[in-house]
DNA sequence: CTGTTAGCGCATTCAG
DNA sequence: CTGAATGCGCTAACAG
């Protein structure tokens, strides 16, 4: 082919600099002394025939490919998206670079993913959210160094890095309450639906327990299922006006619903905060932006994705990670108001 | 089973079947005739041994490395992500996979992870958006075959797959005049902002031309520069607002700089559409639940990905590839009313 | 149709 | 500190 550019190679040097091609090698990636005369010749050889090295070689010679491979779920989701650049960020300075793919939420897909990652001899995965069964994760887990973000998973302690999402469903939920709201409803996402399961059930349990340390039982009649998307936002709270149990606040367990939900009061001439009070989740950046502007819950993705990055770097070198534990933080904006 | 993974090779599957192991490559990549017994051996062989190729030495075998590497901007904007779902759907029955890198709109980055990229011995390059200069771009497409994804080059003819942004916002500008509008503000960014320039512009000039064709002569006054993100918009009305020029309608050059237009004026009780009519672009999720619905310009991201993807692989295989001419669509909702 | 023979470009022993 | 030799796992001529 035009490939000029990878025609150069570590023996063209070597002939240039008047050394084998094996002191090349060691001068180049640092893993012998070579003297400064040579070291200097061949640094000089190297960028006057603009040699790069051939990273399968160097792979299949190695062992290594100094990439990691990491599975994420559809590219376009804020928080995802935040993950993957504090991925990017983690591994900025390193010589490893991120090989992602999308696993769609499709656990067929994830495992395909997986496996070609594999297949591209990645040297450490980091899988991030998804709906891959435990073990299946676990069983990649053995293969090769593996990190989950954005997921808890029982099975693989000290592996896992995400954010306590109970806790920031409490906070939420405890927002609304010192806000004089005792009727808050919840839109949450059904315990089988495909996506996020474990979170979104994280943020119900905080949901009720905030209500519940105050006395208040939470009210099967107030707590209806989306899918996590916009139009089941609508959906949700015709539904909940439907039920006729009258509520002041609506908490939804992403900022999607919450979208929806906002939607269809607007639509039936309830106004928020006025009439009723809308807290999200997620921190979306068009939450900042609806009118009124959304009260959610940030999480740091950013923070979370530089994590694992490090954490999986740790791995790599046969250390033990440190695995922080992150808390979400409440963004208040005037989409709750003080119930009268 | 640990690493047993990485350990299967050709050659444990071709004693196991007895056979060369050349037959055995011939057979799973079809590259000649095997008979139909041996062919059925290996087959057993391979998933009874769970063998896997090591793709870095399939590489540097073949010369070939089934990848193709994807420069992108900004994990996270949905238009791009739309792009990139495209193209893993162009992908998907291939047998080539992506290799996706985020040049964060920095033609540095850029140029850093076309090499990159370059080094990972990819197949083609599709360079989607960026702001690298043509003449660098170019270079990279004498060395590989490369596409040009949502963004024109004029030194790259034939190989570049976007938008007909210019008639996209003449579209959407005339809607507002057939609506009765002549007072028509627009929202745009400068020239020398650093993110998709040239479409932007283009829009501009569709925005003008609409009203020219129809009389009205652009004001100034009513042109306001932001910078594509949600404050800007808001930043934008206030200036808009300051000059004392009335309008009824905004067009606003992506949904971002509506939305935080949309607050602005929400702020200054300024109500949509009643008083002012409202018209973005991109078509991003949330555009459909704002209060009230935003109408705007759906580019056709998808669809633009898939078309980078069907090229790239012509180009691969020598043949000329087709480069389809995308128009916009404007998807029509409540924030635009007649005017009175 | 199939086995044999050479490398692909590099990292890594092993001797000096 | 350095060169020569060997092999990573696979594909691609080359002969049958």
């Amino acid at each position: 082919m035009t490939n000029q550019h990878a025609k150069v190679t570590i023996l063209d040097i070597a002939q240039r600099a008047n050394v084998s091609p094996s002191t090349v090698s060691r001068a180049l990636r640092g893993s012998a002394a070579v003297s400064d005369d040579k070291q200097k010749a061949i640094l000089d050889a190297v960028d006057e025939l603009n040699y790069r090295p051939n990273i399968f070689a160097q792979g299949l010679a190695s062992g290594q490919s100094m990439t990691i491979g990491v599975l994420t779920q559809n590219f376009g989701s804020p928080f995802y998206d935040g993950i993957l650049q504090g991925i990017l960020d983690g591994l900025d300075q390193t010589n490893y670079w991120p090989l992602f793919v999308d696993g769609r939420w499709q656990s067929a897909l994830e495992e395909r993913a997986l496996n070609m990652l594999l297949d591209r001899q990645v040297d450490g995965l980091i899988v991030v959210g998804g709906q891959t069964s435990g073990e299946t994760v676990q069983a990649f887990a053995q293969k090769t160094p593996l990190i989950v973000a954005a997921r808890k998973l029982d099975n693989l302690p000290g592996r896992c890095i995400y954010v306590n999402n109970f806790e920031a469903a409490y906070k939420a939920t405890k927002h609304l309450i010192d806000r004089g709201h005792r009727d808050i409803a919840h839109i949450t996402a059904p315990m089988d639906y495909a996506t996020a399961v474990n979170d979104i059930q994280e943020r119900k349990r905080g949901y009720k327990q905030a209500l519940t340390d105050v006395g208040i039982e939470p009210d099967p009649r107030l707590i209806v299922d989306g899918n996590l998307r916009q139009q089941s936002g609508v959906l949700a709270v015709e539904m909940l006006l439907g039920r006729g149990r009258p509520f002041s606040a609506i908490f939804a367990a992403n900022d999607q619903m919450a979208f929806g939900a906002r939607l269809a009061l607007y639509r039936r001439g309830i106004r928020v905060p006025d009439d009723v009070s809308l807290v999200g989740f997620d921190d979306e950046s068009s939450a900042a932006y609806t009118i009124p502007p959304l009260t959610t819950v940030k999480q740091p993705a950013l923070e979370l994705g530089l994590a694992a990055a490090k954490a999986i770097l740790a791995l790599i070198n046969n250390h033990t990670p440190t695995i922080p534990v992150f808390d979400a933080e409440l963004t208040i904006r005037e989409s709750v108001a003080r119930h009268r």
